[in-house]
DNA sequence: GAGGACGCTGCAAACGTATGCATAATGCTG
DNA sequence: CAGCATTATGCATACGTTTGCAGCGTCCTC
């Protein structure tokens, strides 16, 4: 049905269309444009469009963009494509965008501000229309300079509070309630929190809404049971449980800032012989692909990672569709998942 | 010092450049570009580079792919992001492809030929210079038309056995051999094999490699204890191991074609109380991130993914470099990874 | 039935760059 | 010093689109 008896090489052009439906370029270009496809009549923009499927017809966004001083790419930032929180946040984006007619430019920036500058200049002389971040920290140099260029900017995953740039995120603060809550209810009272870097809005968020479920708990929250991290990773989870444990302050449970914190608390805890969760329940955060299948099973905080892709897409299309109004947050629903790595105290 | 002092908004062109330099815009694109600048006057040209400078000028690469039909930019089309064997080898691809000036535009297929030809023809549209595909299939219509469109074509993890088109993968058959002797050193005689499907060179060859290794042992493999599946993934390895279990014949170990067959058939193993290893050992294939933390521990077949990726990207890069020689197939070696999902048969 | 309004389509000029060809200026050869 | 080769630059066109403007026919209105 579809197969077309062109011959592949040749890259069919609008002319090509035209001359099939026997009209002018111009008139080929109005009708297989939904925005125009109004001023041509319905008959003739019908013909236009059977000609463009009978030949195969693609448009060239490359000439299209010299015209019209878009590229239809935004560039994406993201730290590190090896972190498996990415990638589910990377097809919700991309699938949003392509729907929408635009592609998406990956760089990794593994967290170094310089090649985060530099990736930026390069995806400003390729022409993005915009840049959607996953790298933001607090500190905003960067994206001040973004904006001045005129580039539309969206944050995934984190924000930049007080900042005007719209962001989807999860609701960090309140995921991190629930995972405290989760403990409380199982009757911990001496809860130790593994913190992310307070520079990144999910650090500093996830921090904020551990003391306050603790505080609502009618619990005073115990500075030396909070430890704050260098980056979310394997090895400061274990850096810091160790920490934590030569501390000698007593604690039944940890709540991490992040799943693979507390991977890192599963292998201080192998390495010492610590029973997980018979002496120490450990929740996470992010419920990472997998997270089921570790040794023990990781209670954590669902994230719907895809959806924070698909409505951080969804946010920079406004922006590009030339919303002007104020930035928006987007704050989606984090969800306890109780596995089997927390347990009563004691137990 | 690098500041400019022109409007943020007001992108400046070649004709900017060329009215400051006082030449015409012919000339200084001739200046700006390292490939015809002896074809103008040294002074001149060093006074259109100054020219520039002061302006702030970036060349429009639309503008000029366009033009000249190259983009610098190579598309990667991977069945889905999501699966953890593919962001290390884009790493390894956007690394090796950055150094050399070029960028990467990633597709995800989900392995539906109706969207890899979609996602084909907007590459092309967007004027790519090249594919690297990770996602061929052993019947490749597709490929034969990517190339007689004249693009550059590099598969990487697969490989079309007879088609001259460059590829960068493991020695799948190798690494199967691999997993299936340290099986038979530990003491199994039945060994089952779960194939990935067989239209991959990946499920192909590691077939093949498993037949091999059993017959190098000595042993003639049983059909009845091969069972391919439709897809890598988990529940196709449940769906196998299930079907391997209820054919009554006897078999002390299984040889997944990969990591997630792997997880299904621990999954099928938990639902019907069959301990592994102590009744059924399992080696998987990829080693993927996180292999380590499985219960048990995965006994599998290390792969430098990478490597692989870079390896792909080297393989394009001569491509467009306009090396025409011979398609090179460079295979990278696999290496065993005991852990604890193997032990010798009966406990 | 003449004039205007309207709906549709074609014409042509852009967008920013690259490049074959023509041309002007210069140097060289005999 | 004529003639030619060489060098350096300008001119014009093309890449595949989009879009303001003009033109054409048709229908309606008075």
């Amino acid at each position: 049905m579809a197969a077309s008896n062109t011959r592949p090489g040749a890259r069919t052009t609008l002319r090509d269309v035209a001359r099939v439906a026997g009209v002018h370029p111009a008139t080929a270009s109005r009708a297989l444009n939904e925005e125009t496809r109004s001023l041509v009549n319905e008959e003739t923009a019908q013909r236009v469009l059977r000609a463009a499927e009978e030949v195969g017809y693609r448009p060239n966004p490359i000439a299209r963009g010299l015209k019209t001083n878009r590229s239809y790419t935004v560039g994406v930032l993201i730290p590190d494509l090896n972190n498996p929180l990415f990638p589910p946040i990377l097809r919700g984006i991309e699938d949003r965008l392509e729907v929408a007619g635009y592609t998406s430019l990956i760089a990794n920036t593994d967290n170094d501000p310089e090649r985060e500058l530099l990736d930026t200049q390069a995806m400003r002389a390729r022409q993005v229309d915009g840049i959607i971040a996953a790298t933001a920290r607090r500190d905003h140099r960067l994206f001040d300079e973004v904006v001045a260029s005129g580039l539309d900017l969206v944050l995934v995953n984190r924000w930049l509070p007080g900042v005007p740039i719209s962001s989807a995120t999860a609701d960090d603060r309140k995921g991190q309630r629930l995972a405290v809550q989760h403990l409380i209810e199982l009757g911990h009272r001496a809860i130790a929190h593994i913190a992310g870097p307070l520079d990144y809005s999910t650090g500093f968020d996830r921090h904020e809404g551990f003391l306050e479920a603790v505080r609502s708990a009618g619990l005073d929250p115990d500075p030396e049971l909070v430890v704050v991290s260098e980056a979310f990773t394997e090895s400061e989870g274990a850096r810091l449980c160790a920490r934590l444990l030569d501390r000698g302050r007593e604690f039944t449970a940890i709540a991490a800032a992040n799943d693979l914190l507390a991977l890192g608390c599963l292998d201080t805890f192998a390495e010492r012989g610590v029973q997980c969760p018979g002496e120490v329940s450990v929740v996470g955060f992010n419920d990472m692909p997998f997270a089921a299948r570790f040794q023990p099973p990781l209670t954590t905080i669902h994230i719907p990672h895809y959806e924070i892709g698909s409505a951080a897409a969804e946010l920079m299309l406004e922006r590009l569709q030339g919303a002007d109004g104020e930035p928006r947050h987007v704050r989606l629903e984090p969800a306890l998942v109780v596995r089997d790595s927390t347990a009563p105290p004691g137990g």
